[in-house]
DNA sequence: ACTATATAGTTAGAAATCAAACTAAATGGA
DNA sequence: TCCATTTAGTTTGATTTCTAACTATATAGT
């Protein structure tokens, strides 16, 4: 690949490069999430199987509040989110024993297992990737992405 | 920038990237999809901001299930889509002269007018970006997406 | 201590989207 | 020619998400 010129575009050409940047992301996120949610088991939405990757990984203990920050989406949705998983029985909700408002959220040992399965659910769908879009290309990018996406966060 | 060190991650490593990549882009998408939402004019959506700007663009003239498939929704979708703008007047939907089944999209005046507007109202959230992620940037990332992008469309 | 404000979570109602079933028209093979 | 298959568009019902209003609890200023 030729090395980027980086000249500095014009404010109307910066205008169609993000308008084309946006459209392209929204485009992968309906395509890649299509694309998961159909392969993923126990009739888990993204939005779940996330949750419960994020408690995986990070811990558990979160407030719905965090949860709902931390995904972008408003607490009206994490409530919903977290019934949803709550009655399949792949999360408890408890009371927060030092603040009478609010909850924290725990695994339970089927929610552990449903998350590893559908993890395995989705190899086939990842290992399919690096044959079109390959993971060094993912890996340049993403600092990029996540910089924007840590803008668009804090400058709400 | 160092230049960066395009070392292969191991499956496994791969992995983790793409679906740091997938959940980046995800709230990415979601995040500037609210953002833009609220800033448009007319009561557009963003599918039905995109869809004027599509046909500003590229022309008009498009039959829905080129459309459906140009932004990656059903033809439902597209169906309720179009028939939004119809009722605001912003295009007309003319029956094929060729193809019976079919059907032709073309902007109206008013439609024209109305996603200048939305565009201009769109201005001052574009304008703010450069400051927390420059445009040499977006242009850097761009093909990248665009590859996942196709690729992920015709591997579907 | 009291009151105003902020925060946690839920709920209700609206909108966008999808999958699947459906109708109508075109296409292609026997 | 005729029938099977494909394609275009619509409709239906379910799901997810949002906004906005609401309740309950915590916090901070006076």
């Amino acid at each position: 690949m030729p090395p980027k010129q980086a000249k500095t575009p014009s404010p109307a050409e910066a205008a169609e490069l993000y308008f084309s940047l946006f459209l392209e992301i929204g485009i992968i996120a309906q395509l890649s999430g299509n694309r998961f949610q159909r392969a993923l088991s126990h009739g888990l939405t993204m939005a779940q199987f996330s949750l419960l990757t994020h408690c995986i990984r990070l811990g558990d203990g979160w407030t719905p509040a965090r949860l709902a920050a931390a995904f972008q989406v408003t607490r009206g949705t994490m409530t919903n989110t977290l019934q949803k998983l709550e009655a399949k029985g792949f999360i408890r909700v408890d009371p927060d024993p030092d603040d009478a408002r609010s909850k924290r959220v725990f695994l339970t040992a089927p929610g552990r297992a449903a998350q590893e399965e559908a993890l395995k659910a989705l190899v086939p769908e990842i290992v399919q990737l690096p044959a079109g879009f390959p993971p060094t290309l993912a890996a340049e990018i993403l600092p990029a992405l996540e910089r924007l996406r840590i803008w668009l966060d804090t400058n709400r």
